[in-house]
DNA sequence: AGCCTTTGACCAGCG
DNA sequence: TCGCTGGTCAAAGGC
């Protein structure tokens, strides 16, 4: 599960035959904190399309894990590539979304 | 011991 | 009113 600068707890995966994606519910760690994140991604293809959904804003400042992949050139192993494609993926923010 | 992750069941809203 | 889908909470296991 890569990160995207904040803490997330997961409470609950479903399956939405709506579009025939997974959809994983995530919440701030933070109680107090009205933020939520919804990832859903296709069962058979989780790299092809993710997709990321923010609801709410956090009522705490800003974690310093606020360093997202981009421009890190630490890719030494190999097949750490997963938080690259994290970046590359869409993502969708409830509030700033057209909905 | 504490925290996180995963699965199932239950509840609410809509058609 | 019933059925279905989406969403949330709780409990158990592992690290």
């Amino acid at each position: 599960m890569p990160e995207d600068g904040y803490e997330w707890k997961k409470y609950g995966q479903k399956f939405i035959k709506n579009i025939q994606k997974m959809r994983s519910y995530f919440r701030c760690r933070h109680r107090l904190c009205g933020a939520k994140k919804k990832v859903e991604w296709h069962p058979r293809d989780p790299g092809g399309d993710l997709r990321i959904v923010y609801d709410g804003a956090h009522q705490h400042g800003p974690p310093p894990l606020a360093a997202p992949p981009g421009g890190h050139g630490q890719m030494q192993g190999g097949g750490a590539s997963d938080s690259n494609r994290y970046e590359l993926c869409t993502q969708y923010f409830g509030g700033a979304r057209s909905r």
